[in-house]
DNA sequence: GTAATTATGGAATGATCAATCCATAATAGC
DNA sequence: GCTATTATGGATTGATCATTCCATAATTAC
């Protein structure tokens, strides 16, 4: 009865993170934004409501990729392994040819610190919840003897998100692939039983 | 013979330095700045040029600030001991009551990244001369017999940037200075000879 | 006190921002 | 093929951005 759809939402999503992967949510006009999603405004404000309801959106698909990608490691590895995994994952995600930078949570959270305080913690909280998943890995090592004794899972957890943090950070000043990897490898080593 | 100066240059690039530093270069504007500066448009353009000159010259302060920090730890401490030093001094002045966040560097390496490439290249050089400071310091260790026999001077010093980003962040996520100074006693334990 | 000079800060300026408006395009039902 | 309906995207809007302009204030030399 009346004019089609003809954005595809999905595809327009997918463009929309990208953009706002490479250049933060700030950074990016709606100019830049409508060019990228390849739609114009009136489709845009129709669809996603406005720029920070569209980020939201962003957000949410890029956390049930992450929570997806997580379930799958978690099918194949466990322990310090599954650690290692993610780590190694998500820093070959995000370096090399791939021109995305860091991790869009990550970059969200220092981004929207001073700006959006209530996005800002609502990030921060989706973020933490890795911590929950470190934390099962951890208990898992300990109970098979492959993380270092004198290590509590506690601490294990807060060193590991310095690291996370910190990998993000290094994969955004020019750190390559291969050095990256060793870093994982030798923060892993760090934390188990010689 | 004419009107006398009557801004305070230092106190205002402080100032300036100040909000730069919790709500970062983009975000804050020039209204927001000239009132945190308490001067006119007019004053700010004959004394600072504009913004993004100002923003160079708090950088240039800042590092110049950062070396001699620096330097003062090394007057009373080696190997080891000088990056625990510089570790708990750069957290505990980044978190807590001291409402600054982060490193004034490391945030502006990420903000500048895909906005001013070359501003970006250039935090990032002065953010690696951190890096040889390390190195020496590991070095010193690795003499003494203090550093862990199965590391290497290099691999510590990816080791320690990596965590040094981390805690940045990590200080910008709700991290308390008590748990910051417990990560920091945790990392260097870890490259420590047991 | 007057002239010369320069700092000052509030009032324009033009650009760009996110968001809205609206004439037009594209469909389904009849 | 006509009507009703909704999607579309370029033009428009009002706000805000960094910057410039300029009348005025404050000082020194004489």
């Amino acid at each position: 009865m009346a004019r089609p759809v003809q954005i595809d939402r999905s595809k327009a999503l997918r463009a929309a993170r990208d953009i706002f992967w490479r250049q933060g949510f700030t950074t990016t006009s709606m100019s830049q934004l409508l060019k990228a999603m390849d739609i114009g405004s009136g489709s845009f404000y129709a669809a996603f409501g406005s720029k920070p309801e569209l980020f939201a959106q962003v957000i949410d698909k890029y956390q049930t990729w992450s929570a997806a990608q997580w379930k799958r490691i978690r099918t194949s590895h466990q322990g310090l392994d599954a650690i290692s995994e993610f780590l190694n994952t998500t820093v070959v995600d995000v370096s090399g040819k791939n021109r995305r930078k860091g991790c869009l949570l990550v970059n969200s959270i220092l981004e929207m610190e001073g700006v959006d305080t209530e996005l800002h913690q609502q990030l921060v909280d989706r973020f933490n919840s890795l911590e929950q998943r470190l934390s099962v890995c951890l208990q898992e090592a300990k109970v098979s003897g492959t993380l270092r004794e004198d290590l509590s899972v506690a601490e294990g957890v807060g060193y590991l998100m310095t690291n996370i943090y910190g990998l993000r950070v290094a994969s955004r000043t020019g750190l390559g692939t291969a050095e990256a990897r060793q870093r994982v490898q030798l923060l892993i080593r760090m934390i188990s039983t010689n």
